[in-house]
RNA sequence: GCUCCCUUCGUCUAGCGGUUAGGACGCUGGCCUCUCACGUCGGUAACAGGGGUUCGAAUCCCCUAGGGAGCGCCA
C-alpha cells in the first residue's frame, strides 16, 4: 500500500483566507489520519500577480493554525525546467501542438459560437498544422475529442465529462512560461500525490487533468473536491461579510484551535459532537462523510466556540496571548495583577482576547466617563451611605488582606450593617470603581483593581455624587 | 447561453425506507445570582415544489424551481 500523501498548493496572490485555510486542514488531516505527508506548494506562476508578501501571509497563517508540513514549500517558479521537459515530452509524441491563431480569431470564434447557444471552446484550428517554432505560438494539449472523462470522487460521487466538453487548453504560453493545468499535473505526479483535496471550483479543470495524465501515461491521484464557504448572505464569501483572512482573525482575538474547530464543522460532521481538538479531527475526520453543498459562515457560532475556548483553555497560555491585545489598548500588563487572574476573571464573558481586553481596562487605569446608564442607576444618594461605609472598612484591611475573600466578608458586613441587600452595595461599588455596571464579582473585581486605585475611585464616585445632588 | 454540481430549522448539521425528523449556534422563557456573563432546565423553528416506485418515503427515480461553480496565454 502506497503511503497517503496530500498537498495544498495555493497561488500566492493575497493572503490565506478561510475557504483555503479549510481545504488546507482537510488534506492536513486527511494525511495525518492515515500515517501519510502533507506537502506545501507554492503556485506562483502568474508571475504578474504573484508576491513575496503573500507567500509570506499564507505561511505565517499555517504556522499560526498549526497546519505544519511534512515537505516543501515547493516553488512552481523553481521548477520550470520540468514542466518544459513534459511540455516537450507531450509535443514530440504528438499530444500537444503548436498554435499561432491569432487574437482575433479567437474572438470571433467565440462570439460565433455564444450566438450559436454552444459552449466557447477551442476548435482545434491549429491541429495537425505544421507551425516553426520560431514565429510566435502557443502549445494546446490535444484533448481527446470522443469519449468521457470520469472523474470519481471522494465527496462527489462519480461525476462524468464529454470529452467533446472540453477543448484543446494552452499548457504553454506564448512567452514559454507553464499554465497551471500543466504544473499541477506535473507536480501532483512526480511530487507524489495519492490525493487532491481542493475546492469543488476545480471539477471542471480535473477532468482536463485526468486526460493530460493519462496522455503523459501516468495515474491518476484520487481526488477529493471540496464545497465552497460562502457569505451570511449566501453569496460567495468575501471581506465585506466580515473578516476571511485567517490572520485577520488572528488579530482580532480568535484562537487557532477555535477557528480550526469552527473550519472542521463547515461541511463536515461526526454524529452530534461540536467540540473536536486537533487530535480528535485526525482520528474522526473522514472525507467520505464531506457534504456536497455549500455551507455559509457563520460568524456568530465561531464566536461561540472561541469564547468556550477562551474559557477552557490552558490560563497561562491564553493570557500570553492576551498580552498583545491589551498592548493595543496602550496597557502594560506587567504594571497589574498578575494576568491569569485576569483571564480567569474575565473569560466567561468575552467572545474574543481583543474584546476581554476591551473589558479588562478599568483594572489597569481609571475610566474617563461612567457609562451613564449605570451611573443614574447606582450613583444615587441613596448609595451615598454604603460607600462611605465601604470605604472606611476598606481603608482599614492590610495590603496583604485585599483578598477576595476578605473582600467579600467587608461587602457582606457592611450590607449587614445597613441592612441592605448585597446589590444595595454591591452594586454602586462596582459602578464607583469600574465605571459601568457590568463586572467579575464585587470581590473579584476589587482584588484585581488594587486598595489604592479603588479608595481613588470610591472618593471620585461620592465626589460625583455629592455633585449631582447639589446640581438637583 | 452551454457543461457540471447542490437543495433538512435563520445558520452549521444528524438522518442513509418505518423517528414525536435529533443535536449545535442564534433568538427566547425559567433557574442560579452582588451586576454582566458563565452554567443549567425549557421553548421557537426545517425535509424547496410536483410527480412517481413502495404496504410505507427526508431517505430511491423523474420533472420543475431556486442556488452555485466552470467555460482565460488566472490559479
Amino acid at each position: 500500500m502506497t503511503t497517503v500523501r496530500t498537498r495544498f498548493a495555493p497561488s500566492p496572490t493575497g493572503f490565506l483566507h478561510v475557504g483555503g485555510a479549510r481545504t488546507a486542514l482537510f488534506s492536513y488531516l486527511f494525511a495525518r489520519k492515515h500515517g501519510g505527508q502533507f506537502i506545501l506548494r507554492i503556485e506562483d506562476t502568474d508571475l504578474e500577480r504573484s508576491t513575496p508578501e503573500s507567500v509570506n501571509a499564507i505561511l505565517e497563517g499555517m504556522t499560526w493554525l498549526g497546519l505544519d508540513y511534512d515537505e516543501g514549500p515547493f516553488y512552481q517558479t523553481q521548477r520550470f525546467e520540468r514542466y518544459q521537459a513534459v511540455i516537450d515530452e507531450l509535443f514530440d509524441k504528438g499530444l500537444a501542438y503548436r498554435c499561432n491563431c491569432p487574437k482575433e480569431r479567437l474572438d470571433k470564434l467565440r462570439e460565433r459560437q455564444m450566438a450559436a447557444k454552444v459552449k466557447p471552446r477551442y476548435d482545434g484550428h491549429c491541429r495537425g498544422k505544421s507551425i516553426d517554432p520560431s514565429e510566435p505560438h502557443v502549445i494546446r494539449f490535444s484533448n481527446p475529442v470522443e469519449g468521457m472523462v470520469v472523474v470519481d470522487d471522494r465527496v462527489r460521487g462519480r461525476v462524468a465529462f464529454n470529452n467533446g466538453e472540453l477543448d484543446d487548453l494552452i499548457i504553454r504560453r506564448s512567452d514559454g512560461s507553464p499554465t497551471y493545468n500543466l504544473t499541477v499535473v506535473v507536480d501532483d505526479a512526480e511530487m507524489g500525490i495519492t490525493d487532491v483535496i481542493r475546492g469543488d471550483d476545480h471539477l471542471g479543470n480535473t477532468a482536463r487533468q485526468i486526460n493530460i495524465l493519462n496522455a503523459w501515461g501516468k495515474e491518476p491521484p484520487r481526488y477529493a473536491h471540496l464545497p465552497m464557504i460562502l457569505g451570511e448572505d449566501g453569496s460567495r464569501l468575501s471581506k465585506r461579510h466580515g473578516a476571511v483572512s485567517v490572520i485577520a482573525f488572528r488579530d482580532q482575538g480568535y484562537l487557532p484551535e477555535a477557528l480550526l474547530n469552527y473550519l472542521v464543522r463547515l461541511g463536515w460532521s461526526h454524529g452530534d459532537q461540536e467540540m473536536f481538538s486537533v487530535d480528535d479531527m485526525i482520528e474522526l475526520f473522514d472525507i467520505g462523510a464531506v457534504n456536497k453543498a455549500a455551507a455559509s459562515f457563520d460568524y456568530a457560532k465561531l464566536a461561540w466556540l472561541n469564547q468556550h475556548y477562551i474559557q477552557h483553555g490552558d490560563t497561562k497560555r491564553i493570557a500570553h496571548l492576551l498580552s498583545p491585545h491589551l498592548g493595543h489598548l496602550d496597557i502594560d500588563p506587567s504594571a497589574g495583577p498578575d494576568l491569569t487572574a485576569v483571564v480567569e476573571a474575565q473569560a466567561p464573558r468575552a467572545k474574543t482576547l481583543a474584546e476581554l481586553a476591551e473589558i479588562s481596562t478599568f483594572i489597569y487605569r481609571d475610566f474617563d466617563d461612567y457609562d451613564p446608564a449605570a451611573a443614574k442607576k447606582h450613583l444615587r444618594p441613596v448609595a451615598r451611605e454604603p460607600l462611605v461605609r465601604m470605604r472606611a472598612a476598606l481603608e482599614l484591611l492590610a495590603l496583604e488582606d485585599w483578598q477576595p475573600e476578605l473582600l467579600h466578608h467587608q461587602v457582606d458586613q457592611v450590607a449587614a450593617e445597613l441592612e441592605l441587600a448585597m446589590g444595595k452595595v454591591a452594586q454602586p461599588l462596582r459602578v464607583a470603581v469600574v465605571g459601568r455596571a457590568a463586572s467579575p464579582g464585587i470581590d473579584v473585581t476589587l482584588h484585581l483593581v488594587g486598595k489604592e486605585a479603588t479608595l481613588r475611585r470610591i472618593d471620585r464616585a461620592l465626589a460625583f455624587i455629592d455633585a449631582r445632588a447639589a446640581q438637583a
